[in-house]
DNA sequence: ATCTGTATAATGTAGGACGATATTTTGAAG
DNA sequence: CTTCAAAATATCGTCCTACATTATACAGAT
């Protein structure tokens, strides 16, 4: 095996990888007070999302200092919650770096995810289907219906992220609110893209099944529901962690 | 005579909460580069359980920055941690103020504490019981049974949290490490300890059947038993909350 | 070649400053 | 006297500068 070893500082142990400086000064932006720091924290994320920023690169204060045009201040809040969020590692004297997910940990999560959908299906068909998170979660499912089945791209992910929403919403549990969309699904499907593509052939008949049990009100069967679609997920990586 | 200090934004929405403010100038501390802002947040933590701050007290940047004796930039840090840890709000403009639980919320956080450590026993009763990780599981139960059944304060809070730490990290799963200290069951415990005290009289021995169950390796058994101990406190808000 | 000490760079924190904003207080109008 | 509006005040959000601490890189010694 080669070494493991994190490149501390600079990648002097693979200069290879040159790691585009930014080049858009991203003209200062300052979207009002108190604002600062969850635009940096949306934008790195996009950014992330976008491939503009990879998993393991590191994320310099002075360099992020210089391309938003903000003080260290707000760059270090936001990359505090960026770490709370577990999409950036914090070690003292060492600053930030991408999260890069072993494959053991994108398992973890989704053991994880799959607990707290499932609770969210069961709550969710404990309530009135007819009620107004109840339509609007109809209304979610409906517009993700509205994709091909091997549909990629941002548009979807946007719709599933939604039809999530739309069902943790509608389970009714502030803290399940708070906590779930801490759980970052979305950077495994950044990063193990191509492993879970093939799960994917079976998303809309999961989803639909989901949110049938939910409307009719069978809790247990939404939970099931739920914990078989991620469980696909899981049995997928999980094939490749044990090769 | 000036009239007194004037609290800035009194809690108009109840003025009648005479919150007093600290006096302890809690000797400066230094724990290290880095260790900071960790300090503040253990020691606001360790406080709230003492009882010495309450919820929905507000904590002031400047004040902080005085009671600690340092600057202002490790008290935002502090409060942004706190924040994501959901034990204050932050406003923005307003500040930070400890979170006051409304008895619903109180049960939501407990549901989904129920889920989360249901899954960390069962996880941890498919771990080998002799592992180091185990061996500290069984190091934090003893301690737990040092103290008597109707003990109070944080010196049992902070025992009983390593005793979840630890069941945690038996479950030897990264994003359950991650996300389950920021549930913080606690918090429901300082807000609503007389509602609770009653099922304080059975938790030894559901911590010694949560323990047994996992170390037997009866992965089924353990989550039941965890799932049953927070039944318990469920129950019994629920009992108050539809008063 | 490996080890060691120094130089360099980046983080952690301090402290001061200023504009923006929420709250309180003051003042005016009814 | 009550109600509403404007001024006063306190606190937050951000910027800036400075310095100590610490990790890394590099050069020199063994």
């Amino acid at each position: 095996m080669a070494k493991t070893p994190a490149p501390r500082r600079a990648a002097s142990a693979r200069p290879d990888r040159k790691i585009k400086a930014k080049q858009a000064p991203a003209a200062t932006v300052k979207p009002g007070p108190g604002g600062t720091r969850d635009y940096l924290v949306q934008d790195i994320i996009k950014r992330l999302y976008d491939g503009e920023y990879e998993p393991g690169q590191r994320l310099q204060e002075t360099q992020l200092t210089a391309t938003y045009g903000v003080s260290r201040g707000p760059v270090r809040e936001a990359l505090n919650a960026l770490a709370a969020m577990n999409i950036v590692e914090l070690t003292p004297q060492r600053g930030a770096q991408l999260r890069v997910l072993r494959i053991e940990e994108a398992i973890d999560t989704l053991v994880v995810a799959q607990n707290l959908i499932g609770l969210a299906a069961r709550l969710a068909a404990q309530q009135a289907p007819d009620s107004k998170a109840g339509q609007r979660f109809r209304t979610c499912l409906e517009k993700l219906q509205t994709f091909k089945p091997d549909t990629e791209g941002s548009a979807f992910a946007v719709a599933r992220d939604n039809f999530y929403a739309a069902l943790t919403a509608m389970a009714n549990n502030t803290e399940l609110s708070r906590i779930l969309p801490t759980v970052r699904v979305h950077l495994i499907r950044v990063q193990f893209r191509s492993l879970l593509r093939i799960t994917d052939s079976t998303r809309l008949a999961d989803y639909q099944k989901i949110a049938e049990a939910v409307f009719a009100g069978r809790a247990r069967q939404a939970e099931t529901a739920a914990r078989a679609h991620i469980d696909r997920a899981i049995t997928r990586l999980k094939s490749f962690s044990s090769e």
